[in-house]
RNA sequence: UGGGGGAUCGUCUAGCGGUAGGACGCCGGCCUUUGGAGCCGGCUACCUAGGUUCGAUUCCUAGUCCCCCAGCCA
């Protein structure tokens, strides 16, 4: 990747800075660490391209991917490769430094047992529950554990038993011998090792004993020569920990653990584990849910790389937190899709048109802009003929005011084609639902020749019923009906999710140069949004999914109106 | 009544002692064969109180409010 540089940030200031100096001998080494335990979502995104585009932004700077599979209970292949797939897709390069943290296994062992040898840590028997206890509270110091006393000679056998799988889960544990009265609850003795007989989608059944985050991690980074790790500001007082175990394990290298604000967005959840909750008690389709933050369900639904990309340049990196307006995002899609996705007509939900003047039986093509930001883009051919479909929203048998559409005896322009003029409504005699409009057409307003006195107010699009393609359109909404931080802890979240969050139109009408439109593919539908051809989609049923709408200017005049 | 962080337009963000700027959004207008796009204009922001200084969003002090931490999760 070679875009242009992303807007500075008290990261880039510092990597920069640390860099000018020479500081870790000129170089600088990122890493981008997620736990295999879910799929990546725009959150992640965040971290990502401050990661990588900071390494790519520095000469001889990279960014490491690494697993951080320290929890064999959580963790699972199928996220590995999902997120790789999803880093790559996002536009970044690991250049083949990829690593997992399982692999360092052994090595964060001969640490321990070095620590444990300076005096530094020590096996302790003392329940979950028992340590909760010790520990003490945020404002009253913890006391020593009774394991604390044992000799250096005792620990070692131990932490070689505890390997060796001679104890149950939960027995012992080993912690650093740090300060149990310190003010800051991660420096009280913390828990370095923890035993749990489970097979690890890797090491497989090699190793009953686990590093913990705190201990794996600062170690990890070192081992790689990561320069500056960057976190989450949750790790913030985790830091003196961090620093703790570099240094007393006599690691190789001193990493800078850096820590910034995570992305929140309105209108959805950002949390694995709300993510999995949505999963796993089927209240999305799956993790790809266009409906989803995800970076899965982002890209089904249409959104580009380069449009996620452009949007974490734009919200900066900064330590306060902050909730990001999901019209930013949506702001950021439309500008890059804009340039790009060629136009076509399509119709949502069908009104019939039948032109009374139009010869039955007759058809013609008629010439039609693929993008009118890109001549590039070229044009195409659309069928025209008698009986045409129109979109119900843009007839109004009894037009509001400011309503520039077609109504009983108003004249529309058909985009790319001629005027039209309303001159009967039909209405089924039992609903009263109007079931199709008679309108002639002015032969002589064909579209492109000049028209001096025949201004009309609206152009609306259209579909030739004879060559239609019949299609299935998902328009998505927001997933939250209520925000989360309104909410009472103790209420159970997922009542605040919007019920209609999915409408499906499975009778939409589609211009027939959609018929082989590739899943993936993505398209403006002319006054609509844009679309994307969903992996559903067959050339028998087509399925197309709404990234986004178009901004909407009558939408907000019709709200705006007093009332009806 | 512990520790660690953070407070700038509605939202996100810039500012590094010298006229508080940008983006989104919103409101007008122009333009338009997409009520899209584009163009032009506008939109009650420095948490509070003191102090230092010719001058403070910036430095200092004291408050206020918000977030995180008591997993053998990460």
């Amino acid at each position: 990747m070679s875009e242009p540089s992303s807007a500075s940030n008290f990261i880039r200031e510092i990597v920069t800075a640390d860099h000018a100096a020479g500081k870790h001998g000129g170089r600088v080494v990122t890493r981008f660490p997620p736990e295999p335990n879910g799929y990546l979502h725009i959150g992640h995104a965040k971290s990502i391209c401050l990661n990588f585009g900071l390494a790519n932004d520095i000469p001889g700077g990279i960014c490491h991917l690494r697993f951080d599979d320290t929890n064999p209970t959580t963790e699972d292949p199928e996220y590995v490769q999902a997120i790789q797939d999803d880093v790559r897709w996002l536009g970044f390069d690991w250049h083949e430094k990829m690593f997992f943290a399982s692999d360092y296994f052994e090595r964060l062992f001969e640490f321990a047992v070095h620590l444990i040898g300076k005096g530094l840590a020590y096996v302790d028997t003392l329940t979950a529950e028992e340590m909760r206890t010790y520990r003490g509270t945020l404002t009253e110091p913890g006391k020593n554990s009774p394991s604390r006393a044992r000799s250096v000679d005792e620990n070692l056998d131990l932490f070689r038993r505890m390997k060796a799988g001679e104890f149950a889960d939960g027995t012992h544990t080993l912690r650093a011998k740090i300060d149990m009265a310190a003010p800051n609850i991660n420096l009280r003795d913390p828990v370095l090792y923890r035993i749990r007989h489970a097979t690890h989608y890797r090491t497989g059944s090699a190793w009953c004993l686990y590093p913990a985050y705190d201990y794996a991690h600062p170690l990890s980074d070192a081992l790689e020569g990561i320069t500056h790790s960057i976190c989450t500001l949750e790790f913030e007082d985790h830091r003196p920990l961090y620093d703790w175990v570099v240094k007393q394990a006599d690691a190789p290298h001193r990493p800078q653990q850096i820590e910034f604000a995570r992305l929140n967005l309105t209108y959805t959840v950002m949390s694995k584990r709300k993510l999995l909750e949505l999963v796993s008690k089927k209240l999305v389709h799956g993790w790809d849910d266009p409906r989803l933050p995800t970076i899965k369900g982002l890209r089904r639904r249409g959104y580009t790389p380069e449009a996620i990309r452009a949007f974490c340049d734009h919200i900066g990196i900064a330590k306060r937190e902050a909730t990001v307006e999901m019209q930013l995002l949506e702001h950021f899609i439309r500008e890059d899709l804009n340039k790009r996705a060629p136009r076509v007509m399509a119709v949502l939900r069908p009104l019939k048109v039948i032109l009374d003047n139009y010869p039955d039986g007759q058809s013609e093509e008629l010439g039609a802009i693929n993008n009118p930001e890109d001549p590039a883009a070229g044009s195409r051919q659309v069928p025209f003929s008698r009986v045409l479909y129109i979109e119900q929203d843009d007839f109004r048998e009894d037009p509001p005011k400011q309503f520039f559409r077609l109504a009983p005896g108003r004249e529309v322009r058909l985009r790319y084609a001629y005027i039209i003029k309303c001159v009967g409504v039909t209405k089924d005699p039992q609903t009263g639902e109007i079931t199709e409009l008679h309108c002639t057409y002015d032969p002589l307003t064909m579209s492109g020749v000049a028209q001096e006195q025949r201004k009309v107010k609206a152009t609306i699009h259209w579909v030739s019923a004879a060559h239609a393609v019949k299609a299935e359109v998902r328009l998505y909404h927001p997933l939250l009906a209520t925000d989360l931080a309104k909410m009472s802890p103790d209420q159970d979240w997922t009542t605040a999710l919007n019920p209609s969050s999915l409408e499906r139109i499975t009778d939409c009408l589609v211009e027939p140069s959609l018929r082989q439109a590739a899943p993936g593919s993505r398209y403006q539908f002319e006054r609509l949004g844009y679309f994307c051809t969903d992996q559903d989609s067959t050339i028998e049923a087509p399925v197309f999914n709404r990234t986004v709408s178009l901004k909407d200017a009558w939408a907000k005049i019709e709200k705006a109106q007093p009332s009806k």
